[in-house]
DNA sequence: GGTTACCTTACGAATACCTTAATTTTCGTG
DNA sequence: CACGAAAATTAAGGTATTCGTAAGGTAACC
């Protein structure tokens, strides 16, 4: 793929700098900029255009740069540039720590940007590096991950402790996204018996689910009780 | 390749940059840091070891940094790092066009330079056509090596004694990285029955394992308890 | 208004796992 | 073949966690 049809997303809550940067990238012909201005955009654009090339602020309103890196590490290895005020040796290692690659501190010359970007993006070669290693065993949702492989719930980009009962049916739902499972066979699937006395059991499990992964356990947006028929999980759930 | 195995060159006049990078790399394990103090020798040790990574400083006695910059391109695609005084824009940019990748401003934190390298060579993985064939028969942990082809067991470098059916255990998880394995997978596939009676001999041995790779045996970071699912060995213990 | 479906929290018995020691089995050597 | 050492399995006591049940409640449906 050219250069110049990567995606690069910039992540930096003054829209003077966004606009800036943006005006020289695409004199450059860069065509695919995208831009965010919090922590949270900047998640949802990570998802959505699958950037190559990031560069981020240290200082966001709602999220530390560093910590929204390690949770932007969760959907991409893209290459990510840090911008920072601070010029401390500590805040720069903490960023490599963190999995940044590079930094840059402002106030800076915007063809430098450039410049590190093509260095970089000229290594890419075709070989779309970015885009993550396809495993049906690890399900990604808004917000977490089951990963069967591994045996783990990532929250949050948290790993989160869960009872192997509780993970045993999150994996059978995320095996079966968007499609509504009676308790019945939620029962006969997950604990292997062929008749469901109470189905209360299945009912407790499923609040412990929602208490790991849901924003308002009470509210649920991910797994949704579709009342007389079961309950499903949701890929994207409605805003 | 491991990181630590990788070639680094440091071109530099001054002897005391070039001794304290030395130093701090080879406290890093780095163990093959090659230096030179003029382009010229430079160009020699770029043909003789082919290095990986080049610390570069621009203000040399025979030639200017940039122009050797060029020269070096001509045998080598190794990352190269700018070493510069400057402060100026355009000597900037005149790195990057002449095929740098990065630069540093002097003075700087030797540790940054680590920082950078590492996180440039840990994309490296092991793709290296330079390098030996990568042997899958040889897992590197944190803190411990399996060689199945040797039958050894390295713990902090000292060949650490190991029975065969503790190994033999080892080596399948090691085959089966941060993975959840059963104690009934387990039994099947390194104790060869189809049925397992009694699930104390494999946790025995994984008490075996965990007193021979783990800082604290009752407290592993590398040979996980998935606790209803069963124990996988992570790559990279948690933090 | 009554019934049904679902929700929620707390609690205790059961389970899973850990650990060390004892016993049995295997292997190497004389 | 006997013996000693090492390895593997079994046994036993212990701890921490989990799961299923119970009970009280709410909302939707008829």
């Amino acid at each position: 793929m050219r250069m110049e049809n990567r995606k690069i997303l910039l992540v930096d809550d003054e829209q003077a700098i966004l606009q800036m940067l943006k005006m020289v990238l695409t004199k450059e012909k860069f065509m695919n900029v995208y831009t965010a201005e919090t922590g949270e955009e900047a998640l949802h654009a990570v998802q959505k255009y699958k950037p190559d090339f990031i560069v981020l602020d240290v200082m966001l309103p709602d999220l530390n740069g560093f910590e929204l890196c390690t949770k932007i590490r969760m959907y991409t290895d893209a290459h990510i540039l840090f911008l920072t005020a601070r010029v401390s040796d500590l805040d720069i290692l903490t960023g490599f720590e963190k999995g940044g690659d590079d930094y840059v501190t402002k106030p800076f010359n915007p063809l430098e940007i450039v410049a590190r970007m093509k260095a970089h993006l000229k290594r890419k070669g075709t070989s779309d590096a970015a885009s993550p290693i396809p495993n049906d065993k690890v399900h990604h949702f808004g917000g977490f991950i089951v990963n069967e492989e591994a045996g783990e719930l990532i929250v949050d980009g948290v790993v989160t402790p869960c009872p192997a009962q509780v993970f045993l049916l999150l994996v059978h739902f995320s095996q079966n996204v968007n499609r509504v499972l009676s308790k019945e066979q939620l029962f006969t699937a997950v604990w292997g018996y062929d008749y469901m006395a109470d189905d209360n059991t299945v009912m407790v499990h499923i609040r412990r689910i929602r208490e790991r992964i849901e924003p308002n356990p009470s509210k649920p947006v991910h797994l949704v009780t579709v009342r007389g028929l079961g309950y499903k999980l949701v890929k994207e759930p409605a805003r």
